[in-house]
DNA sequence: GCCGTTTTCGGCCCGACTGTTTTCAGTCG
């Protein structure tokens, strides 16, 4: 079991402990568990097996969770979830997930109607007007709640992009001691590096791809066998229930699987339109002529695209929206790269809710090859996060410099903060003190459901600070969680453009924010970008591939994004030069 | 339930908004 599992059951038992009304200090223990176990850099089940080591040297575990642990290693359960899933039935999990409802609310729910126990039974209490009976529920929440399910079934059986992503390696580590494979890829919208995932395809090749078929079936997390073929197997894997496709190709036929797994659907439809309105036949078995059957490539991705006149398009742009016709005429853009990403500009620290020191970060910013990064901490109006005030931000970008004059981190560290935006547009912090700072990332946390012409003005206001770097998050969605706040997003990229203020591509796996609509939006407006992981722990340094992916899928080279930038052209092309 | 000690128990993060009230609980961030 992975540490992330463990995270999750811990996590799990804290939701079901708020529905149950337990002591609030007891569930933030679990919660503070959940993420020092996330975080962890070794095996949980490592420690647990070993009679030398101690869970409790995790700090944020002592005694009790080491005891929890212990359960949900052995059996996959706790005494307490096992006793909170007795009084409630899991349907309360999601409950949780419907924007209105909160532990209280759904609590009383079970109370007063103690055969609910399905998403659709919520629906029908709704339509019924029977929320309304109870204490503090209204007309109002009822209507809300009806949304919120809307919402949640709209986004149920999809998976973030990091979720589909750690499976499929997660498959390829299973599987790579089988001899006689020459590659297992996975193809569909994770390759295509799509925000969330449906489905995983994988594609394996080689004289013994089939032992691939048997072997997948008996992975510890596989839940279901849906399929299992000479050609295919499908599983359900986890909790969560992601499917997984496996399919076992010839070598001969692998490029034309590649193409076709791939998709998406609609440049499928449009590759092969072309294919025969130049007398071939496209599959997923190759590219055939029509006239006689032979079939003239397959082998390769590339050798199909060449025979139908076209350079090799990447899978990020793969969705009919031009990128055929870019292809015929060689005019496709030269898509930016993870390896061009020379520095990260938008990270936290213990100084506010990250759970790294800034040296830890900058020792594992160095450690993936970057030249530079930002520390972004929090402002003060973000209190739960012990947000940063003006006296704080001018002592921290006097310590930045003190750093930066020894060398000794062998990276360059520049000042930022993440600065709030406040409900009226002012900078929560006074412009004296963000003119000490190289760098300032303006983001809206709260207010985000103003009316979009108010959301609108605010964000413009937000632009007249001369020492904004960039908007961070631009839309504030939460990837199968929130949608995004509603504002005239052409009017403030084009004030942005005209300002020189930069639009964050927020690599964090739950935000991709901005979305690669919004990027290509952006981009033919002129705007300039940052890839940023918002990191609050060193590992999330490494979600940068999937805010590159973003980039990719918007369009964007090299030229496009900012910290591509080697470190003294990026602190020219700061505002005002960089402060130091 | 964890932590850090005042080594045995008290402190642990908080403001704004909403819809429901008639003074505020619940939700959200």
């Amino acid at each position: 079991m992975e540490n992330i599992e463990f995270a999750r059951i811990l996590n799990e038992t804290a939701d079901l402990m708020e529905i149950a009304g337990e002591d609030g200090f007891r569930i933030r223990s679990y919660r503070n568990g959940a993420v020092a176990i996330e975080g962890h850099p070794e095996r949980l089940e490592d420690i647990l097996s070993n009679p030398d080591r101690k869970v409790t040297e995790i700090p944020g575990i002592g005694k009790g969770l080491a005891f929890v642990l212990g359960e949900i290693g052995s059996r996959g359960s706790c005494e307490m979830r096992d006793a909170m899933l007795k009084r409630f039935p899991p349907v309360a999990l999601q409950f949780l997930h419907i924007q209105g409802l909160g532990p209280k609310g759904i609590a009383l729910l079970f109370e007063r109607f103690p055969t609910l126990d399905s998403m659709d039974g919520l629906e029908k209490l709704c339509r019924e007007e029977q929320l309304r009976t109870l204490p503090r529920m209204g007309a109002k929440l009822e209507e809300k709640v009806l949304r919120g399910i809307e919402q949640y079934k709209q986004r149920t059986g999809r998976f973030l992009l990091s979720v589909a992503a750690d499976t499929a390696r997660e498959i390829e580590e299973y599987l790579s001691d089988l001899d006689g494979i020459d590659a297992i890829t996975p193809a569909g919208s994770l390759r295509r590096g799509k925000e969330t995932i449906g489905d995983l395809d994988m594609l394996v090749t080689g004289p013994n791809a089939a032992a691939v078929l048997d072997k997948v079936s008996t992975h510890p997390r596989v839940r279901e066998i849906l399929v299992k073929g000479a050609n295919k197997t499908s599983v359900k894997m986890g909790r969560e229930g992601l499917q997984v496709d496996v399919r076992a190709l010839d070598s001969d036929t692998f490029g034309a699987a590649m193409q076709y797994f791939t998709g998406s659907k609609e440049h499928n439809v449009a590759l092969r339109q072309r294919a025969v309105r130049m007398g071939f036949k496209l599959s997923e078995y190759g590219l055939f002529r029509a006239s006689d059957d032979v079939r003239v490539a397959g082998a390769t991705e590339e050798g199909i695209y060449e025979a139908l006149g076209l350079a090799w398009i990447p899978p990020e742009l793969r969705e009919n929206l031009g990128e055929i016709e870019m292809a015929e005429s060689r005019t496709l853009p030269v898509l930016v790269e993870r390896g061009q990403i020379r520095g990260d500009l938008h990270m936290h620290t213990t100084a506010t809710d990250g759970r790294a020191t800034l040296e830890e970060m900058a020792i594992a910013a160095r450690e993936q090859g970057y030249e530079y990064i930002a520390i972004t901490d929090h402002s003060k109006a973000l209190a739960m996060a012990m947000g940063l005030d003006e006296r704080r931000v001018v002592d921290f970008a006097g310590t930045v410099r003190r750093i930066n004059e020894t060398g000794d981190l062998g990276i360059r560290v520049l000042a930022g903060l993440e600065c709030d935006i406040l409900r009226d547009g002012e900078m929560d912090i006074a412009w004296d003190a963000l003119a000490e700072l190289d760098i300032v990332i303006g983001s809206v946390h709260n207010n985000m459901n103003m009316e979009p012409a108010a959301m609108t003005d605010r964000l413009l206001k937000a632009l007249e600070c001369p020492w904004l770097t960039a908007l961070g998050h631009p839309t504030g969605r939460l990837l199968l969680h929130r949608d995004p706040y509603p504002f005239d997003f052409d009017r403030v990229v084009a004030e942005a453009v005209k300002r020189g203020v930069w639009m964050e591509i927020n690599a964090s796996p739950e935000r991709l924010d901005l979305g690669a609509n919004l990027v290509r939006t952006a981009k033919a407006k002129g705007a300039k970008f940052l890839i940023s992981t918002d990191s609050h722990h060193p590992k999330s340094l490494l979600n940068m591939p999937y805010g590159v992916a973003t980039a990719r899928r918007g369009g964007l080279t090299a030229a496009d994004v900012m910290n591509t930038l080697p470190v003294d052209q990026f602190v020219a092309a700061l505002r005002h030069g960089g402060v130091q």
